[in-house]
DNA sequence: GCAATGGTTCGACTAAGATCGAACCATGAA
DNA sequence: TTCATGGTTCGATCTTAGTCGAACCATTGC
């Protein structure tokens, strides 16, 4: 018995209301401040201060100082990876929450997951790249073809650029809304700021959602389906 | 705010020592009645009632009655994935025990997950399945090819039996010690089951270890390198 | 029938921890 | 310097829930 690593102290810093805001809100992305978060937590200031030197000392966020503000974001893509599988479960097992957010159907179409696109629209990408046989399933994770490479270059995106960085370059996220996967890593990441500069898509204020326009919803399916 | 599932009940759930340890217990793929888990949670049988209707109610574990005993296990696959999920980050944030298991590099060699095998092991079948080509990426999942399956026919798995169950045949699964994927879904299941019928391995009583016998390690490296 | 064993229910105790008011520190702007 | 704002620290309060003792129910075996 009592073998492995311990979760305990990661699932009940997440198993409470407050940290649990704190930290769906930071799953779409953006990093925020304390203020904010006390905001959308639902608490005073200086409980969520409490929350997040634990979420800090976990190293479940991160933060980053600009003069008198603090930045905080999710410490990595592994905590965001961890999340979706919560949430997966949360709603596979009927846990979902009692006033059903009228956001829900635009959620589940297009949102962003930590920084690359999730939802519908996000497994219809992945999709699309393995049935035109882009990726292909490396030793370590998921690989890009060159003929997928080329395909990216074709709508903007530098691989090479990105495949010089310490992290990965792709990696399939699992998607809790559709149960598939859909694309994460660098890749993943560089393709859904390329949406929001082509004007295909932008996000909508102080939620996961990701709106496309009718047009840009086209334009990618196109391409990708 | 506030969209998306409610993680912070199953969360909750999960971060209590008590419950913790049934639920890694579990892991292990064998069923338990209430008394052995209240020995491996380190409390009385009263208590560990009280958490497993608590479990049962949040559909994280499953119960099936034989005669006076109640044996429990996970509800599914996708809870022990979420524990896998747990570890991962738990492990790489430095949550390890304070008294590390002596057991800790046969875990991580070999362990069971669920009711597949994973560790360096597991994830040296998946590398080895993936480079001779026999797993493809599928739209929804992996997807075994025709060489695939006779492969498996070699050592005595009939896919054809498995593929009919509602369950699906081949997933992947993240490993929480070496970071990568290893085979889960019916297809990993029947292939532990099979290295216990050839003798290559046994699993060690009241753990997830599974032991490998220098020549079942051998066998298995030999066909899956 | 009567023990013996596996599990549950109830009630009471206790400890952990989430919360806030108030005071305090730090940065930036006027 | 002075004020405003973002954030933290401290202390006190209060609720939640994990825990066990004791009693109870259910099944098996003798």
């Amino acid at each position: 018995m009592k073998d492995g690593p311990n979760i305990v102290g990661i699932a009940a810093l997440i198993g409470d209301h407050a940290r649990a805001e704190i930290l769906t809100a930071l799953t779409a992305g953006q990093a925020l401040t304390a203020t904010e978060l006390a905001g959308v937590a639902g608490v005073t200031k200086q409980t969520v201060s409490a929350h997040l030197t634990k979420l800090l000392d976990a190293r479940l966020v991160a933060v980053e100082s600009q003069g008198r503000h603090r930045y905080f974001r999710l410490d990595n893509q592994d905590v965001a990876q961890l999340l979706e599988s919560l949430m997966g479960v949360a709603y596979r097992t009927g846990a979902v929450r009692l006033r059903a957010s009228p956001r829900e159907p635009a959620l589940r179409k297009a949102r962003v997951c930590y920084d690359h696109l999730a939802g519908e629209l996000g497994v219809l990408v992945f999709d699309g790249l393995e049935q035109r046989r882009f990726l292909r399933a490396g030793s370590d994770g998921l690989r890009l073809t060159a003929n997928g490479q080329r395909f990216f270059a074709g709508i903007g995106i530098d691989v090479e650029a990105l495949a010089n960085r310490r992290r990965p370059l792709c990696r399939a996220c699992l998607d809790w809304s559709v149960r598939r996967h859909h694309l994460a890593g660098a890749l993943g990441a560089a393709l859904l700021d390329r949406c929001f500069e082509l004007g295909w898509a932008r996000r909508a204020k102080g939620s996961r959602v990701v709106n496309f326009s009718p047009s840009g919803e086209q334009a990618l399916r196109e391409r990708f389906h």
